[in-house]
RNA sequence: GCCGACGUAGCUCAGGGGUAGAGCGUUUCCUUGGUAAGGAAGAGGUCACGGGUUCAAUUCCCGUCGUUGGCUCCA
């Protein structure tokens, strides 16, 4: 007999031998019919391993993440019989479940698939599936496992059986299928009931882009065919939010071939916006202490020389621009910190002076790839709301500190609660890929682990991650399809002070090193307004909404007055324009909730004859009439609630 | 940069070897209206660009540019 421990701290004695499904069995037959994946003591097991030891079980349905994750890892299995089977001869790689579905990689030689094919995949996936297979594991030596695919002609499996200890090689099988497999499957295919090939995408194997290219076929499956109905309709509404959609509409920003790409012009809407979401941050970082200072957007080579950047990216990034008559090289400025080291430079400082916060809302150009260009997201001309704190090393721990209030300040302010919050340190296998020395490095590393720490942040470490120069702390934020982005970040710098030989004079009349943060709560004003787009679906705060009211005369008749309402509001500071145009008011307040105005103000015969407004929310329909003076009290207490002044802690 | 897809009017999109179509927008006229589309008429396109095949290409083929889903990269 063996002793099974359940989630609850129930422990149940049970023969050698039994499996999970029979304990969920014990529990209850609706269990036993739902499970479909679990962990024993920790470890990823069938629901149809016999359990020969004493320990914890924990069973998983399709409720939870773990089951989802059976489910679509077997749903890989699934697929790829169907590939090998639609196209015989296809290699298989790896395929594994991701946080939306599962994935293949497959090397499918000179054939191409597109989207035309998806349908007979789906089709032949699900005839599999409802052959209701099981998934049955087994052992296999080494020796067996690298005959069975040389045989097979694939050196991709061969290759990842090579790296496995021999004794730990499990091979799955269902139907006339068999994969190289570590298990953790549902009962059997029948429980996939819907199956969607979503994408087809290139992608290296093994993420190396000097090794072969693969065919990566993206699917997502469910146990109802009304999941995957409700699936594809949240990706639909997701699209809706796609900042380059809503950025379009709302007309803030546009891209032109002629211009180039990944270079964004703003137009004035969205000019107007990025404006108070500068002002905002400004008012903050004054609160904070930090000076405004203000640097070209060129800086002669031999600054990035210095600063290290040209030797580790002045090959791929834009050229140097010769001057015609001295042949001098300038380079189009990758990053603002070298200029605000040179200002740091302008006189020696006492350390009674310090810290020094130089920010700039600096304006950087770097050559990104063009497959890398997105939208907003990824762009080849932006501006960072750049600052440097030039601090010593005493003052480091609470200046860092004190830039994480700053941006969760900015994060929250605006509606960011999601956030996720990554400490990015040097890649122990690479060290070649990083300057400085392994004594800054690790000062470096503790000190924002320590200050992540202290100021509650749920983090996750991300060896090899870091800049070159020094490890971050970065804030992540998902987009409306779930990718994930970096918006602020916060970095530690030893490094840079001493290239440009930054000094200050300590209380011991001796000169010292100071160090340097760099940090950025927005990241870049593109990227954090492309964010914030997909997150509020163009319905931004009110205090950022380009223009937070339109006045919509009845007829011709309510025009004067209308433009009388709209002085007395532009008065009360609020940002209004006028719909004159001859249509009928149904149209205009159509047109005006399509195009996310907070609030119409509606004005007509009864507004004139009485001197009021009548007000509508945007998505909220009528709210009755209002004085003018009413309405603007309405508007400022909206606002103030929204957004709180930053208080230094 | 690599693999796949896409590029038709200002926008969203249909079409397809015989030089083009809808809705919205825009212009003009009529209508003067009360909380999500009043009516009519007109203008607007080298079908991304460059080659090739063909009697004929916007349509088929190749290349370039751009966009896009991923991969790699990301100071």
């Amino acid at each position: 007999m063996i002793e099974i421990t359940l989630p609850d701290g129930k422990k149940v004695r049970y023969p050698e031998g039994v499996t999970p499904i029979d304990v969920a069995r014990d529990i209850s037959e609706g269990l036993a019919r739902n499970v479909i994946s679990a962990r024993f003591n920790n470890r990823k097991v069938e629901t149809v391993t016999p359990l020969v030891e004493d320990g914890s079980l924990v069973l998983y349905t399709w409720n939870d993440d773990e089951g989802k994750k059976a489910f679509w890892h077997s749903s890989s299995h699934i697929l790829a019989q169907a590939l090998e089977q639609l196209y015989p001869g296809v290699r298989l790689t790896i395929g594994p479940a991701i946080e939306n579905g599962f994935y293949y990689d497959v090397d499918f030689g000179d054939r191409a698939l597109s989207e035309k094919d998806f349908p007979a995949i789906e089709k032949q996936a699900l005839e599999i599936a409802r052959g209701k297979h099981d998934f049955k594991m087994r052992e296999v030596s080494k020796q067996d496992a690298l005959a069975y695919y040389r045989k097979q002609d694939n050196p991709f499996k061969v290759e990842l059986i090579e790296g496995l200890q021999d004794g730990d090689i499990t091979f799955c099988d269902h139907d006339t299928f068999t994969d190289l497999c570590r298990g953790g499957h549902i009962p059997n295919t029948g429980i996939v009931k819907a199956f969607k090939v979503l994408n087809v995408a290139g992608a290296y194997w093994r993420g190396d882009e000097k090794r072969p290219q693969l065919t990566r076929v993206y699917g997502i499956s469910f146990p109802k065919q009304k999941d995957l109905t409700e699936y594809l309709e949240l990706l639909e509404e997701a699209k809706k939010r796609d900042h380059r959609k809503l950025g379009k509409e709302l007309e803030l920003f546009t891209f032109s071939q002629k211009v180039g790409q990944g270079l964004p012009l703003w137009l004035p809407k969205g000019a107007a916006l990025r404006e108070r979401l500068e002002q905002f941050l400004k008012k903050a970082q004054k609160q904070a202490g930090y000076e405004m200072v203000v640097s070209p957007h060129i800086g002669q080579k031999e600054l990035y020389v210095t600063s290290g950047h040209y030797a580790k990216y002045g090959a791929d990034s834009f050229q140097p621009i010769h001057t015609p008559k001295e042949d001098e090289e300038f380079l189009l400025k990758p990053m603002n910190c070298p200029h605000h080291c040179e200002i740091f430079k302008v006189r020696p400082f006492s350390y009674r002076e310090l810290p020094k916060r130089y920010a700039e809302f600096g304006t950087v150009y770097r050559y990104e790839q063009s497959g890398e260009l997105h939208g907003l997201t990824r762009v080849r001309g932006f501006t960072q709301d750049d600052a440097h704190i030039f601090c010593t090393h005493d003052q480091l721990d609470q200046e860092f500190k004190r830039v994480i209030d700053l941006s969760l300040y900015v994060l929250t302010s605006l509606g960011f609660d999601n956030y996720t919050a990554q400490v990015s340190v040097r890649d122990p296998e690479n060290p070649d890929k990083y300057i400085g020395s392994v004594e800054n490095w690790e000062k470096a590393e503790a000190a924002i682990i320590n200050a992540a720490r202290e100021k509650g942040l749920n983090f996750v470490i991300e060896p090899g991650e870091a800049a070159f120069y020094g490890p971050k702390l970065d804030f992540m934020v998902k987009d409306a399809l779930g990718r994930q982005w970096q918006l602020g970040t916060i970095q530690v710098d030893y490094n840079l002070p001493e290239r440009f030989e930054l000094t200050y004079k300590g209380s011991d009349n001796e000169m010292h090193r100071p160090v340097m943060i760099h940090r950025a709560p927005f990241g870049s004003m593109e990227r954090f307004v492309a964010l914030l787009l997909e997150h509020t679906g163009g319905n931004f705060p009110l205090w950022l909404t380009p223009m937070q009211a339109i006045v919509l005369p009845v007829s011709e008749k309510h025009e004067k007055y209308a433009e009388k309402v709209l002085k007395s509001l532009e008065n009360h500071e609020i940002r209004a324009l006028l719909d004159a145009r001859a249509e009928t008011v149904g149209k205009k307040i159509r047109e005006a909730e399509l195009g996310k105005y907070p609030f119409m103000v509606i004005v007509g015969d009864q507004e004139m004859a009485d001197g009021t407004l009548s007000v509508r929310r945007h998505g909220g329909g009528d709210l009755g009439s209002l004085s003018v003076e009413a309405f603007a009290n309405l508007v400022s207490s909206e606002i103030s609630s929204t957004l709180k002044s930053f208080e230094l802690s």
